[in-house]
DNA sequence: TCCATATTTCGATATTCTTTGAAATATGGA
DNA sequence: TCCATATTTCAAAGAATATCGAAATATGGA
């Protein structure tokens, strides 16, 4: 990923009310949210929110569709992948010892093999 | 960690000149670089590094020491792991299988890569 | 002590962001 | 078609950031 790719992406999540927006998305998944509930959800004004999702559409972090009347708002979470791909290679880059630990600190490598998630250990 | 703090993180490396600074601490590991290596290593004014390694510090990134007439900086890597790990949880909160492949885009959690992520090789 | 080096602090300016009210666009239903 | 709902666009105001020149502080050595 290119650095400037990766600085939009990340200040685009360098917002509190931004990363609200994100973090909400996250939980609801692949399915998504429309604009207008996430609004209510965070309190915020639609058209506030038109230009914090644009931020984060504009990052390639969110995707949109239309449903009706509705555009329903959801995670990229390939391009999520890839920045946190970037920040991890910046953070062990050429020097693994010091990032080994790093594995411990991610609670979504344990126990998740590359396909078969065989079962969560429920730890967290 | 506090979603605060991880927005002060976020915004400290969601700039190209501090990206920048933060990828060449990272390579310089645990020793550090003095301030006016960096400055001349990256071109930029002393003064206007001096602002920006501020705010990396601010954030917690990276912490400093002074040796002799020079200040080193040199990376907070926990600081740098947590960051992750607030992220990766983000990511995965609850859907571990959204996140799976994860593992997969991580470089450092398995065998080393060979090269420096200086160079910008195309799409991947 | 005096001086050169290394770095930071200060103040100002230029730039970029964020939010908001008002108006516009798109959709579905009566 | 007309209307209500859902969302975006636009323009402006206010806030936050980034960079720069000049001056200040800290350190080591002659």
């Amino acid at each position: 990923m290119e650095t400037t790719t990766a600085v939009k992406r990340l200040s685009a999540l360098a917002q509190e009310a931004r990363l609200d927006v994100f973090r909400l998305l996250v939980k609801a998944g692949p399915e998504g949210r429309a604009a207008g509930e996430i609004a209510r959800a965070l309190d915020v004004a639609p058209n506030t929110l038109s230009a914090q999702l644009l931020v984060l559409s504009n990052a390639g972090l969110i995707g949109a569709r239309r449903d009706g009347r509705s555009i329903i708002y959801s995670v990229r979470f390939d391009a999520m992948r890839e920045l946190l791909g970037f920040l991890t290679q910046d953070c062990c880059g050429g020097r693994p010892e010091i990032c080994a630990p790093l594995a411990a600190a991610k609670s979504c490598n344990r126990g998740v093999p590359d396909e078969a998630p065989a079962r969560a250990r429920g730890r967290r």
